[in-house]
DNA sequence: TAAAAATGCGAAAACGATTAAGGAAGGTTT
DNA sequence: AAACCTTCCTTAATCGTTTTCGCATTTTTA
């Protein structure tokens, strides 16, 4: 490895003076200065991110808290969208992406907290995690420049989708079609679930439409398996309903293979939406009925606020970025006569 | 941020000391061992790594390089699911994930070795990218420590799926089927695919069985619309086949939907079969005939390999790691009298 | 022309850890 | 009692940078 060391002997100049002539400061002289950076090159010089880091205090390096039953959070297709624009747009700007830590064997086990101090992340972003863990809490409590994801803490930062005019959007949609007897097959009781229960309680409301309390039922988010199973016991119900709603389009899957296995179809007997606009939303037969998320939006505003916590911490508001959701009609909902 | 320092002043004992302690050597006295790691804890002190990794030149962070098509690849379900099984095994042993930079935009831009030295990883995975991209190479030759996933360097160590026995175990279970006008909607020319299709000629070719040469068809991975189109071709052929076979899960959908265009029925009129084995898989309808990957264990291994290459690299042999898929028949294939 | 200002560079400290070498105190062996 | 280990701790160098301060030298100003 060639460091700055060999590179102010080659050009008998002092390390300092390497130094600033590659960070382009301005008491070096010119020639001096050209003459450093060709040698460097030649020589094939390349930083060392530790020494600055640890000398600057800051790392250029984002870390990221994913975490979906265990698992990363990686195999999870909304929030794999929403961090893969989150990457383009930091590395963009010279910063790298880091998982924190999460493994649970690990001896000595480091705090989430612990873990960033120790990488020196310049800033973290948290997104699809139990927000009422210990280990978040403490985190959002540090001096860490933080944004989160789909859910707000009261002091920071954070991009949210736009869940209740989403859900609004969307049972219009479905009422507008001549839908009476609407079910929602709804996920774990979250932020999100919360806001998109508010918003289609309140569209069934404006248009005076009163279903049974059991046609909302506490289901998971992306659990096929489940979601068939509360899907069937809606469809043996006598006071059937003639469209279900779901917490996401995988969700949505299992509703329809339910509906199939009945020996119904998929809009004819029963319509079905999902949420989320997955690429394969509008790929399935019959296409689905979704509200697609602008991961894209999502994730370059999250980066950009964060960055800007970063870089300016003094200027930079504390606010909720809310990303709106456009409606992607399928053909799974049907018009009532 | 309390530092070692900070404890060696308030126990009376040498920076030294503390660093022994807190590293379990054993030239330190038990009772001020004890003493300076209460301390440490009740001072809050959390290690700093990029300290540690200048002077020890360990890092224990690993780079990771996923490309695809421009971007991450982690909206790859395949990969996604593999790098999070390599994740959750490199953090148990106390090794972070940080994604080498692949950004084109980012001044000065470096390469994936530059990056890869300036961050100072122990060591590199490699998977989902242009392998004859020279950056690539200029990485694979360098003295890091590297594995890749789905392709060999012929010195390096890698993990690949065993694609060969995978295709051969498909199409064996498609003939069992009756099927004898079979085609083929392969990926890009890449290493997969070239072992996958060996298999389907050599297994036709062992039944004596002939197809057209058109009836393999040069299409990408991943990609619903251009399978679509292409099996819209095979279609409209007079001699249409019985059964299509797909490059993955993802375009076999495609092939389902252009069936379905076609007025024609999956398996009744045409079979179709996917490969990857991706969740969904068994969620359509008709669920669908593929090869799931092991993904889990083809994350595992290259990360136990990574490791063992990083603190082992004299004894570690370099090898080629061969993970076997396994069948899964759905109901998207038919018996044909 | 002398004083003031600007320019270009180097010395050295610092960031927070690890580790080789050495030394004092006490115990054990001859 | 001399010689020799152990045990436990410290000193100091080091990793590769950045940055403050100061010192020449040159240029500008009065």
């Amino acid at each position: 490895m060639v460091s700055m060391k060999d590179i102010a002997t080659k050009c008998n100049v002092s390390v300092a003076t390497v130094s600033k002539a590659l960070n382009d400061r301005n008491d070096v002289g010119e020639e001096t200065r050209e003459y450093i950076k060709k040698t460097a090159k030649e020589m094939g010089y390349s930083p060392n991110s530790l020494a600055r880091a640890l000398r600057t205090n800051r790392s250029y390096n984002i870390g990221v808290l994913f975490v979906d039953e265990g698992r990363s959070g990686l195999t999870h297709d909304y929030f794999a969208n929403v961090l893969d624009s989150f990457k383009a747009v930091v590395e963009d700007h010279g910063y790298d992406l880091t998982f924190i830590n999460c493994s649970k064997k690990r001896e000595p086990r480091l705090s989430y907290l612990e873990h960033s101090r120790y990488r020196g992340y310049d800033g973290v972003v948290i997104a699809c995690i139990d927000f009422s863990d210990p280990e978040v809490i403490e985190l959002a409590n540090s001096d860490i420049p933080l944004v989160t994801i789909d859910y707000m803490f009261n002091n920071h930062s954070g991009v949210v989708s736009n869940n209740y005019a989403g859900m609004t959007e969307l049972v219009k949609y479905i009422v507008s079609k001549g839908h009476r007897k609407i079910a929602y097959v709804c996920g774990e009781d979250t932020a999100v679930t919360r806001n998109r229960l508010a918003a289609f309680y309140k569209v069934l409301e404006e248009n005076n439409i009163e279903i049974p309390d059991d046609y909302v039922m506490h289901g998971a988010y992306r659990s096929i398996n489940r979601t068939e199973k509360f899907t069937d016991a809606l469809l043996d119900r006598p006071d059937r309903p003639t469209c279900i709603l779901y917490s996401d389009d995988y969700s949505a899957m299992g509703g329809l293979n339910s509906v199939r296995r009945h020996g119904l179809s998929v809009p004819e007997d029963i319509s079905i939406a999902g949420y989320d606009g997955i690429t394969l939303a509008a790929k399935l037969q019959p296409s689905l009925t979704t509200i697609k998320q602008d991961t894209q939006a999502i994730g370059e505003h999250a980066a950009i606020k964060l960055l800007n916590l970063i870089e300016h911490p003094r200027t930079e508001a504390l606010e909720q970025i809310v990303v709106d959701g456009t409606l992607v009609p399928g053909k799974s909902v049907a018009e009532i006569k």
